[in-house]
Formats: C-alpha cells, structure tokens, sequence
DNA sequence: TTCTCTCATGTGATTTTATAACATAATGAT
DNA sequence: ATCATTATGTTATAAAATCACATGAGAGAA
C-alpha cells in the first residue's frame, strides 16, 4: 500500500527521528495528564506506532503491530485508539489514503493540511485555517458554520520530482 | 447513510430541479462529443442518478438505482461509471463520505471545495483554487507540487442552523 | 462488408476498511 | 468496598472498493 522505503515521511525534511519520537510522546503525557485525558497503554503504543511509522499507516497495518505487541488483534482495538487520537488531536486521519499520521504539530490548535506524494506516499503537514482562503470565504458568503476541515493536496514532492528530472 | 428528505441539497438554495438535471445532462453531451469521450448509457444514467439526488450518494445506493433500471448490479459497474465522471470533471467524490456528487460547475475547470451539512447531509459545492489559501501558500514554501485538492468542510448549513435555534 | 483492435460492460470472487454488539476488565469517585 | 464510568477484548458483520476474466460494442483499416 505504501512504498516500503519512504524516503522522507512526513515533512519534506530530514530530522532526529528517535527523538522526536520520545519527545511527541512525552508531549502526550503531559497534554493527557493537564487535560485530564486518559493515554492508556494501547493508546500510548498506537501513538508510538505512527511516530516510529512516521508516515500515512492504514488502520490494519497499525493492528498488525499492535498484535505483534501483545495487544488486542481485533480491529476495534485499533479504531478505538485512532479515534481518540484524533478526536485529541495527536494523529489525523488523512481521508484520501483512508490512513493516519501522527500530528507534527501536538497541542497546537490547529486544522491541518496535507500534502501527500503520489510517488514516494510521504506526508507533509502544514499549517491551515477554517476562515482562511476560498473555502472560508465561501462559508462566510453561504453562511455555513465549519467546524472541521479536510485539506488535502496530492501531488509530487521536491524530493520526488528532483528524481523524476534525473 | 443520508436523510431520507434530505431538504435543500447541493447548494443550499433552491432551484428548478428537473431543468437543472437536463441541462446538465445535454451539457455532458455536448462537451464529451467535443472532447471525444463516450457518454455510454451506463455512464449517463449514473451521471442522472446524481444529478436526480442532486446530493452526495454512495456508489453502492447508486449501483441499487442502476440495478432497478435495468443495468449491471455488481460494483464495479458503478465504480466504473462513477470513476469515468469524476476523472472528467462531471461528478466529485466527496472522500470525508465515501460519496459522489454531481458537479455543479461543469465545464469550467476548477478544483472544487465542498461544504456538507452533518445535520441534513447536504453538500454545497464552491470553487476553490490550488495555489490560493494556506494550501498554497504551504506547497509553494514546500517546493510541493500540486495535482489535485480535496478540500472539505464539515458544519452546519444556514437552514439548520436556523432550525437549530428554532 | 468483414476483420480486428480497443475500449466498455457484466459477473463472480475477494480484499480492504470500518462498525455493531456484547462481555469483561480497569479506573476513579464516593 | 461499592458503584458508576470508561476502556478493552472478541465475535460477527457491514460497507466500500478492487481483481480477474469473459463477453460485447464501436471505430478504423483492409
């Protein structure tokens, strides 16, 4: 489904991987414990798992390590524990790839947008707005209240399409 | 999966719905003969199906509609259809609800923005843009190229807002 | 026309994604 | 300790989408 090497996932960058990691989760502990929010074990490890993943990850292939792990192997285990993840903000769910990431940006309020690579499947997360741009300005001109938005761009990332140009 | 009187769909105004429906059809004719593409009859009756629902449907309500009226009634005859419209800009899918809709700006090319009603299940249809807004701005910083946008938003349309209040 | 190539359709089977329903277990409050 | 609430585990099923392969219809060339 995914691309067994991506190269570059989430954000078009570089970066210290394993400490991002161990640091978005202990941003969790201490988002979940201030708002008084309850990051259980498979919580915790199904946040753990999209961060290690650090891309796009389906529901199915984050049950597969979960079962690896000695949780539950069922998929409401899995759907749970994204659930909560993104209702709280620590993972979106991306509709267009029918998959999840681990939020780049933890405690900001924010509503994201996506840009995903249709060649490499890497996911980048940016920073959007629900009364920003055409969208919002159409809102306003219909009257419609948003309350949540889906952003997403597919496209070639710079990544991608230097290697296209050879 | 929507309310079975769904009030005010696609546009939260109203319109003569019967006229609107033929000349969107005739439209297609027009522009697939000039493109060169064929308007099967398959294809044709599920681009009336949408436009008779004139909101968003799933591919299988309207695989049940196409069954009645004499077509193929296995999937891939809907997803065939559906995909032919929506890759030329005769339909949308909705992904936030795994659903097609017709288009209500065809011929012009755009990227369009949706906004859907979570009471009524309406869908309105907006133009959007892929470089204007956060998006934009966001794959432009990026060195992202953009192909194709989704943009959605989910919220509270002004008649049932209105409701709402009482 | 007839042949042939291509594209479209029909159909059965399967895969992938997601939820319903219900029992059990853990947690937090009193 | 008890009780209410919330979370987990499991079985089963629903919903969405695709694969694979056979058949059929149209457009163009001989």
């Amino acid at each position: 489904m995914t691309s067994p090497t991506s190269p570059d996932p989430v954000g078009f960058q570089h970066h210290d991987h394993a400490a991002c990691v161990h640091s978005a989760l202990e941003e969790a502990d201490r988002q979940c414990a201030q708002e008084g929010l309850r990051l259980t074990a498979v919580r915790r490890k199904v946040l753990e798992i999209l961060l290690q993943g650090h891309r796009a990850m389906g529901a199915y292939e984050v049950l597969d390590i979960l079962r690896e792990d000695g949780f539950g192997s069922q998929p409401p285990v899995a759907y749970r524990a994204l659930d909560f993840l993104v209702t709280h903000g620590f993972a979106h769910k991306i509709e267009r790839l029918n998959a999840f990431v681990a939020c780049a940006h933890p405690g900001a309020r924010h509503s994201p947008a996506f840009m995903i690579c249709r060649l490499c499947q890497s996911v980048a997360e940016a920073q959007s707005s629900q009364e920003a741009g055409p969208l919002g300005d159409a809102a306003r001109a219909a009257g419609f209240h948003v309350e949540q938005t889906v952003v997403e761009a597919e496209g070639v990332c710079p990544a991608c399409a230097h290697k296209d140009a050879k």
